[in-house]
DNA sequence: CTAATTTTTTAGACTAGCCTAAAAATATTT
DNA sequence: AAATATTTTTAGGCTAGTCTAAAAAATTAG
């Protein structure tokens, strides 16, 4: 129906619209796609024609329900299969995401149903990302950030804001995996780092850099 | 490291070549990749100035070993794909072939090895095909047309000739599916047609059409 | 409220892959 | 061996998606 370029361009722009709000300008979705500006324009203009999104000159651009049917179904896909990948096959959290990138883009309902029900109809992929349903609804999480508790406060991580692997594997390394319970112990006023325990047991230190990246479900 | 449309060229003459000797000409390639005799000419030159085979005008095409590991390591992971829809994921036997065909050319080694090993090594895809090792061997099987069997002689359905969607169906609804044993008990001189037995015991007529297109291995 | 800067668009060109129509080579008949 | 038919290649052109360089619009600064 539409090419991987297509998708990639409207999943693009429908991260960045739940970001910054309505208006997605021409150099942040050049950014998002890996091109050029001026690839951006032109492509703009084809999905306008395809009422995939609305586009004025020199305003930006906005997805319309279509576009962003097709966007919402794009990330449906690519988090089925990084929790594929992960779950079954056993890659890290850090490598599913690249070949996710290809997979995504292989046509088949039945396919994505399928592997939706293999997976046990999962609700986040490895990243804690919600998974849309297949009518498109996404549950929104009601997780917050690790830099927000205060001293004495606990929660169990459930997701990251940061997705590269860069960070990914510092967290590995650090054990810092999903599903781990958190209790701060201390956060410096000067550097806003944190002391932890991890699982409760073990003493940990994060930098603010890190604690501001990971999202926690806060426990009572 | 090779595109879609390249892995696709190679992968069809690769077949071409097993079935009808060493020099392939440009209208086969053009039935197989589905398209004309001109833009096989294209991309013969092209394949050829990256050494995938050699090509010489007017007298046909013929794989290097080059050309031919990346022709088997296609096929592997088109038949794992194929194997992975079929046994995890439940699709039928007929339609896996379209869904596998975009499957095979997502590129990551890590996923091919760890998609095997998730699938226990298989040695056959769902239709009998054997699928290529980490080397690129392919283990020959010894298996036999079904029309060969002599009356009384037995053996069981290890594979099919013909892969259209339509004769796998007719196979499926008439319950010829992998594994099962077939006894002959009569063959018509007249139009060649076969009487059977199912397992031992449910009785059927198989058309010579039918007969010609299944694999077996015969039992002693 | 002009001037300088930044952002966006246009213009023109490139590659991969495909097409049709015509020309050239090969194969088949007679 | 010449004539006809078939196959293959060339020539020229198309679309999708990309690029650079220059022009136009919008924004920010003085």
């Amino acid at each position: 129906m539409y090419s991987t370029t297509e998708e990639n361009y409207l999943k693009t722009i429908y991260k960045l619209q739940a970001q910054l709000g309505t208006f997605i300008n021409t150099n942040a979705i050049a950014d998002g796609v890996n091109t050029k500006a001026a690839s951006v324009t032109d492509m703009v203009k084809k999905l306008s024609e395809k009422k995939l999104l609305s586009y004025e000159k020199y305003k930006g651009v906005q997805l319309t329900e279509k576009g962003k049917k097709v966007a919402v179904e794009t990330l449906r896909k690519h988090r089925l299969w990084e929790t594929f990948l992960h779950n079954q096959l056993g890659f890290t959290w850090d490598a599913v995401h690249d070949i996710a990138e290809q997979l995504e883009h292989i046509q088949s309902n039945e396919l994505v149903e399928k592997l939706d029900a293999f997976l046990g109809f999962p609700s986040h992929d490895p990243h804690g990302d919600p998974i849309p349903g297949r009518n498109g609804v996404i549950k929104e999480s009601n997780f917050i950030l690790l830099s927000v508790l205060k001293k004495g406060e606990k929660g169990i991580i459930s997701g990251v804001v940061n997705h590269s692997s860069l960070f990914l594997q510092h967290l590995e390394k650090n054990k810092l995996t999903l599903g781990k319970t958190i209790t701060i112990t201390e956060v410096s006023s000067f550097d806003l780092s944190m002391a932890a325990l991890l699982e409760g047991k073990e003493k940990i230190q994060l930098s603010n850099e890190v604690v501001k990246n990971i999202l926690i479900k806060k426990l009572a």
